[in-house]
DNA sequence: AGCAGGACCTGATGGC
DNA sequence: TGCCATCAGGTCCTGC
């Protein structure tokens, strides 16, 4: 599933080939993934806008164009994106194609239809509001350990919903808060105000520390994901926990256990993580 | 207000 | 073998 790691790779890929591709036309398979505008005004009025810089918010692809407008791509859970220097043979999965001048294109796939495509000028980019809501970006400075005392006062919920609420912190999915609460050795149904401050800082470094390291790895990939090249993540060989029930922890040896946190399955080690 | 749970999807998996 | 039920997960929406 992409997560931050996992967009940001496919960003640097993108961001490698798509500046300066002019779009010719867009190919239109499945219309429910186009949320603003419609499917149909998209494939009208994109033609003839270059691509100027890539960005990423979050688990949000941002596509800058000529004209201050951005395309803003969210894959949920196993949405693609793969740059083609020719012709993309479409698949019963393939959604969007982006087709260049060049003859080059950009395919969007998804498997379960979740993922989602707008187009908008920046001062609306407030109707999407998954996007306007998102808190700060987990490797920059807003981001610390100051910020997390002050939202995990008071608060709850499990620690690792708070880690899955995309207004406390942007990014993180199931994979990495299960991962950095391995890390700081905190059991993830633990209530968020009864974190200590020991445990928050802890926590916060290995939130920093599996993100950076996953980056480096090129993200999990545990069936869909693939790079904007079609490549395999590496990080699924450095998960300590993330679907690893029944396998010893690496650090003590304990079995990892699987229970339901949030509605999520939740990986961890009971001796390890108090 | 703040949180839990269902809906959205489809392919993979497991039980009988 | 084949069929059905269940599960996976990010975000929006509803309801408590």
């Amino acid at each position: 599933m992409p997560e931050l790691p996992e967009v940001e790779t496919i960003r640097r890929g993108l961001e490698q080939v798509l500046p300066g591709r002019v779009f010719a036309s867009v190919d239109i398979y499945y219309s429910g993934s186009v949320k603003i505008p419609t499917a149909a005004e998209l494939a009208a009025q994109l033609p003839g806008h270059r691509i100027i810089k890539t960005g990423r918010r979050g688990k949000y692809l941002q596509l800058y164009l000529d004209d201050q407008s951005v395309i803003i791509i969210h894959l949920r859970m196993t949405g693609r994106l793969i740059f083609s220097h020719t012709a993309w043979e479409p698949d019963k999965h393939t959604h969007i194609v982006f087709n260049f001048t060049d003859g080059s294109c950009l395919a969007f796939h998804d498997v379960r239809k979740f993922g989602t495509i707008y187009w908008t000028a920046p001062e609306r980019l407030c109707q999407i509001k998954g996007l306007a809501c998102l808190g700060p970006e987990p490797l920059e400075q807003e981001f610390c350990v100051q910020y997390m005392a002050d939202k995990l006062a008071n608060r709850k919920s499990s620690i690792k919903a708070l880690l899955l609420n995309q207004e406390f912190v942007a990014g993180l999915g199931n994979i990495y808060a299960d991962e950095a609460l391995h890390r700081a050795a905190v059991r993830p149904d633990r209530p968020a105000a009864s974190l200590t401050k020991a445990e928050i800082k802890a926590l916060y470094h290995a939130v920093c520390e599996v993100l950076k390291e996953a980056i480096k790895w090129r993200g999990t990939t545990m069936s869909d994901y693939r790079d904007a090249n079609g490549g395999s993540g590496q990080f699924q060989q450095h998960l300590r926990v993330y679907r690893r029930a029944g396998q010893p922890c690496q650090q003590c040896g304990t079995s990892i256990e699987r229970i339901v946190v949030a509605g999520r399955g939740t990986h961890f080690c009971p001796r390890c993580q108090k």
